[in-house]
DNA sequence: TTGTAAGCGTTATCAG
DNA sequence: CTGATAACGCTTACAA
């Protein structure tokens, strides 16, 4: 168990220094010693120890990722989709759940500057309007020490004006879309339940919503933008709210977990869903499916969400990209069900969770 | 960004070992110069580089967790548990999914000790039948090196003979109750559709499941047993391949999602639930709540889990627990919905996720 | 191609 | 109570 490098190298009858090579592979080593080496690494089940390499190399090796909330259906497929792809790539991924907390998020980020992460995926809480976010953001675009400058790529948010990589979906346009197809469907008083506007994402989401409206010629009332917190009971909540101002025929929630809230709390006062009031959300997780009636939603690629962001910062680790920072931005698309059009699709999707 | 040691011991005017001794309090130093040091990481914003301190101390006051995959709902309030309880106690958690690969799993648990990590948590995939599991099992007994030895605590089975924690529900009797359950609707032909046969706690539902047939007097054919893979797709295909069969009019599956996707086939073959086949899952994770109609299933205590088992380890690390390895089976209990039962209940659960 | 030796940033030991 | 200094296990100049 856990042998050193001294003694892979006394087994092996060599230097450390050539035990390194061969681990390495950065400098040649004869044919005859690095057999020797090879066996005896794998005599004793050698592997370096990560933090006296780490220590020596700043590389790890590992790449650090910050989400908001390990119960969020949404992250599974994100998380699967960065484990994939980096793993693939001979890096580890370490996992850090800021439990929606900024300071968490912030003190994890530190951790990985510390541990020397060789980089590092962030779905950031920052709202960006507070003056510190701002240091915050410039901060996570020059992030490393001396010896080396640790890329990060930021999720579902540009991070201000720092020079950071962000991929996202066209979360402006997806809601506008998604509301446009509620107008479609007839309806003209539209409510919105608006996830924790702090994040950029749900900012744009509104927009989308308030644009479309705009565009046709119908009224946006304050009274109809809600603020919940991306959880179904705060959907549940809010809907409750709307549901007692008894005055709109439509919902658009920020997320999936909102919307299943809300479709709860109208089933519960008797109204029929979508002709009474219809609901939409966003993301097309996998509860989206499951529900009666089926919950129309906007599907964002969150498997390729992950692959894309971790292919990024491995080009960003190897140099293969310089630069600024860049935002990509990945299409989504209208999922029509039946809680706002009773010929939608309510097929159950088993193949994502 | 990224001080060291040094630099906060040259503006606080003392040496590196004072600033050390401030740090990890684990030696007096006079008022004075703990104020010029503490002042001093305070306006360098220091912190300690934890490959550094943890390569000389042997402590990294982090956690490894290892769970099988991202995408199970189920892990979404595991880990919760674990966080909370663990970052309460001053640690890190790193997460690391297997991908449902043990090799992977074995990689990970490498990783975990060459890093030093404090503890382990691990869901492991290991049968206990080949082998060389036995051997594994026991390393993982006796996890560390020569300076420190790194607890483990199993979660969902028990470690071979290994010195190891293991927190698990109490499968076998969960599974009777269920099986149970469905007898008393009525059913005689029930046939099971096991998760991977490889893990503990399916074998202890088959068991259970087979025990509580027998009990009753019914027959139990291997046709009625099935072989998942915890996949909601999986539990789709088996039982359509049961629904071919023709022959039973019960299915109880080893997770929800299997049992979501059994119900998917039923339902597809134009045969009603719990009318003409009944179906019941296991862990009463929040989907099974979502479809209708809603399923009958066993209540898992997830976010105790992880609680329990981070608080074991937790004292492990301390040394406030020692000796031989013990087993923690947590209560479960059987929650009846109309998947067996039409007056069952049908809440949608909107607080766990 | 190989080995020697100097660090990486801490903590632990041991004088003072 | 304070401060040199060795040591943790590895990588990397540099020397042989």
């Amino acid at each position: 168990m856990s042998n050193s490098i001294t003694e892979v190298a006394a087994l092996a009858g060599v230097s450390i220094s050539t035990v390194s090579n061969v681990m390495t592979g950065k400098k040649a080593v004869s044919k005859e010693l690095e057999k020797r080496v090879q066996a005896a690494i794998h005599q004793l089940g050698y592997t370096a120890n990560p933090m006296a390499s780490g220590l020596r190399s700043n590389r790890t090796n590992t790449i650090g990722v910050i989400i908001t909330s390990f119960q969020r259906v949404f992250f599974g497929q994100v998380l699967k989709g960065i484990q994939d792809t980096v793993v693939n790539a001979g890096y580890m991924v370490c996992v850090f759940d800021s439990n929606n907390s900024l300071s968490n998020e912030k003190r994890y980020v530190k951790y990985f500057v510390n541990s020397m992460v060789d980089g590092v995926i962030l779905l950031s809480l920052a709202n960006g309007v507070d003056p510190e976010d701002e240091a915050y953001f410039k901060m996570l675009g020059s992030l490393g020490n001396k010896h080396k400058r640790i890329p990060v790529v930021g999720l579902e948010r540009t991070l201000g004006s720092a020079d950071v990589d962000a991929i996202m979906s066209d979360n402006r346009l997806a809601a506008y879309i998604v509301t446009q197809h509620l107008i479609e469907c007839g309806h003209k008083r539209i409510a919105h339940i608006a996830g924790p506007l702090t994040m950029e994402m749900c900012q744009l989401r509104l927009l989308g919503y308030q644009q479309a409206m705009k565009d046709a010629g119908l009224e946006t009332s304050p009274k109809w933008i809600k603020k919940g917190n991306f959880s179904p009971i705060s959907g549940y909540i809010e809907m409750g709210e709307l549901i007692r101002q008894g005055d709109c025929t439509a919902v658009f929630a920020g997320n999936d977990p909102m919307a299943i809230g809300a479709i709860k709390a109208i089933k519960e006062s008797g109204q029929r869903i979508p002709e009474d009031i219809a609901v939409a959300g966003f993301d097309n997780t996998f509860p989206s499916t499951l529900v009666s009636p089926s919950l129309t939603t906007i599907n964002v690629p969150t498997y390729q969400l992950g692959v894309i962001a971790a292919n990024r910062l491995i080009k960003r680790i190897n140099g293969e990209i310089v630069g600024p920072g860049q935002k990509v931005i990945l299409k989504t698309q209208l999922i029509v069900r039946q809680s706002t059009d009773v010929k939608g699709d309510h097929t159950w999707d088993l193949n994502s969770w």
